[in-house]
DNA sequence: ATTTAGCACTCGCATACTTGAAGTGCTAAA
DNA sequence: TTTAGCACTTCAAGTATGCGAGTGCTAAAT
């Protein structure tokens, strides 16, 4: 990737964010003149093809970004240009919930207006359930019944399907491991580094500790509290790109599901605060979601409440806009 | 309508709730036989059509119930077909606000579900505040400032446009008699009747008292903490009639604003508790929701809050089913 | 070795035309 | 009052056609 290579990769992805239609190398001679010819833009082009940062909706149309191409845009092309919008909108100082509630559509709907796009926001009261006992039952030679027992006293079960076989010694190694490092842990207690561990320790079978893993996290989840706020799905009409029926409805049903919205989360962020994550088509893990960027971060309350905050739009966005509106939610206001 | 006539038309509009598609007089003669030919039927549906209970979309074109014809299904021709499920969800006991939002929510997402159409629901918390003080000042000369001073000392205005001229003594007396019937009222007080009594005394300018009931119960409402749940608007891609994007867009659009949620509860509900109100098309008075119907109905819970649940469809809806869909939800189970 | 002019080629989109099926209204006879 | 029959209308789907935008490639220029 040389600098002519970077500024036209630069150039296709401000265009097409502006314009949401394929690029073509003649636009980029008349609006961005790197003093080269259309020809030489064009073999730019195809080589940027090659390396995946844009593609050809078919043969003889311009060009439109890849998602690597908007990664790279990301990572290391886009202009910091500061706005200057602070709102602070989230230094709240409340104890009523129902109030942090009402607050929070407030904000999701002011954030809506402002982004032109969809914001997903969730609130999740930290459940008080711990993992108290845990088993793993063999049923069929791929397939084992995983058994939790809440300290609520609650019991929850789940069928496992592995890839792979497992034997019934495997199972109880692996119940007096997971027991051993989980007991009396709740979802605090469930990361990613606990779960390297572990694989260290049973490193046979990474497919199967990674299921288990993901419904304990299901398990303790749905003793949570946790409260969805979608607004503004009405912006993806104003997007050309999703002016098909079928579309819009993948979008609106995804969106209007709540394990849907907390699983872009759980894709997507990880425990840190005030950390803006973005990702973008397949990165958010939601296959409905391949044509949508989300930009999202942490934040928390008062009384242990955790909220999620997500900016939702096409793989085009207006990056430098959002990422600063987001920013600018927790920022003091500067006299 | 002779008995005959009201055969067809109920059999054009059972035809056209299930299939969606403009009915033929030869499908009426197949399906629902009435020892005719399907010259007569055609006869008989141009005299239906003069009498405005059904339309052609073109000419040359099958039959289209009209929200007329609808209306007088609902009123004389539907089948009082009794449905089993009794769920008997509204028989809540808590006093936790927010229980009862979450409740409201899941309750709209099952209901959603059972019915296949879209689910509102609002939750309000009667506001304290009365009017204190109301005044109305001239500006020009069809052209007032309304003034409102409430009780908790908050003073709101609004401009009033009216179609006739109102002249400063006008203004002056009109401020009078509201004031005399408004002070210390808050949303209860301000009543059809009230607005009928005034208007008896003040009945040369019927627009423009109506225009300031609006305002204050706009103004009133602000007050009140009111709280809107939409589930279910993926249901509207079921429906083969809103196969555009510009009508879905419209309906979204028309179901993320709260205020307008608010209004078609407020346009077809009256205070009674418990019964089922109908509204077809236009009679929702939403320009937006021409094309739909809602059944909706009052119901109250513990700690003077009030809820207004309503399923919004096509107006080809399958009304039987979701009237007694709505019933349900207050029914005890039998043993 | 790189850049560029020029040209053939591809694809999508809009327009117009054709055809067949569905359904009506009307007339004249039953 | 009802019905058979027929002319007429409209929609929907399919097909042909032309146009414009844009590319890739080749051969010449730098």
């Amino acid at each position: 990737m040389d600098s002519r290579k970077e500024q036209i990769l630069k150039a296709i992805i401000k265009e097409y964010i502006f314009g949401a239609e394929p690029v073509s190398s003649k636009t980029i001679v008349n609006r961005y003149g790197l003093n080269v010819s259309s020809a030489t833009i064009r073999n730019e082009m195809a080589a940027l093809e090659t390396l995946g940062y844009i593609k050809q909706p078919h043969i003889s149309s311009g060009r439109v970004p890849a998602t690597s191409g908007y990664r790279y845009y990301v990572d290391y092309l886009m202009d910091n240009e500061k706005f200057l919008n602070e709102f602070n909108l989230l230094d709240v100082n409340t104890n009523n919930l129902k109030d942090i509630h009402n607050y929070l559509k407030e904000v999701a709907i002011i954030l809506a207006g402002l982004s032109n796009y969809t914001v997903i926001i969730t609130e999740e009261k930290q459940g008080e359930d711990k993992i108290h006992h845990l088993k793993l039952v063999g049923l069929l030679e791929d397939k084992a019944l995983l058994v939790l027992v809440l300290s609520s006293k609650k019991v929850k079960d789940y069928v496992l399907s592995f890839m792979e076989k497992i034997s019934d010694d495997d199972l109880i190694k692996l119940t007096d491991i997971l027991n051993y490092h989980l007991i009396d842990k709740n979802l605090d207690g469930v990361t990613q580094e606990l779960k390297q561990e572990i694989m260290n320790i049973f490193p046979d079978s990474p497919l199967l500790v990674d299921e288990i893993f993901k419904i304990i996290l299901i398990a303790l989840k749905e003793e949570k509290n946790v409260e969805v706020i979608v607004e503004g799905m009405k912006n993806i009409f104003k997007l050309p790109e999703f002016n098909e029926v079928k579309k819009i409805e993948s979008f609106i049903n995804t969106l209007e599901d709540q394990d849907r919205v907390s699983r872009i989360f759980d894709n997507i962020l990880g425990q840190e605060k005030g950390k803006i994550d973005i990702k973008i088509g397949d990165e958010i893990g939601i296959e409905e979601l391949i044509d949508f960027t989300v930009i999202a971060t942490n934040c928390s309350f008062c009384d242990g409440i955790q909220g999620k905050i997500g900016i939702i739009g096409p793989t085009r966005m207006f990056y430098e806009k959002n990422i600063t509106l987001l920013e600018s939610l927790f920022k003091k206001k500067e006299e």
